[in-house]
DNA sequence: TAAGTATTTAGTTATTTACTTAAATATTAG
DNA sequence: CTAATATTTAAGTAAATAACTAAATACTTA
């Protein structure tokens, strides 16, 4: 649901991870360090985002390696494209 | 500030004025008469939305007219677009 | 199997958000 | 000038959010 994303996206930190995660998929301890913040609350960060399909996770072994889901953001851009079409 | 357009956005109330603004221009009464919310609050939601610069205000004798402002929702597309380009 | 590492879940708390009603401001019309 | 209309500002409140620490889960390796 587009409200899912939009609130995942009013958050700075959970952009800045969208941001590390367009340059390469990271395990969330990798993500965790970018920020000074403590693990338990990147990983709800992540929970969020992977809620609104905005990133997808993947376990291998005892890591969880996160990568963007960029479908979802094909559906913002529409969104905000019908704000300046000409009518 | 490109946060103050995503915490607008979060809200569903908010991005339903924006759909109301994209087919015309209305007045603060006009707009709060298509939501079951006070008129301060609708009003509150209209502050919100000019801080973000996602619309514009025009007093005209008692009432004021609200409109979209266009150019913000290009930053939306430009920031959304990086994440699905071929790196 | 026991210890260590990676990550999440649970429980708590301070802050922010979205609403309300009441009061204030500004414009118009009698 | 007074009353009516349009809108915002102020003050208060309940619910949502974003953070923390402690505990639980899962995998790896000695």
């Amino acid at each position: 649901m587009l409200n899912d994303v939009f609130k995942a996206l009013s958050d700075p930190t959970r952009r800045k991870i969208l941001d590390l995660l367009k340059e390469k998929d990271l395990t969330a301890g990798e993500i965790s360090n970018h920020f000074n913040m403590s693990k338990p609350s990147i990983s709800q960060h992540l929970k969020l985002l992977k809620n609104a399909q905005l990133v997808h996770d993947e376990k291998k072994g005892q890591y969880i390696f996160y990568s963007l889901n960029t479908t979802v953001f094909h559906d913002i851009v529409s969104w905000a494209f019908r704000f300046y079409e000409k009518k």
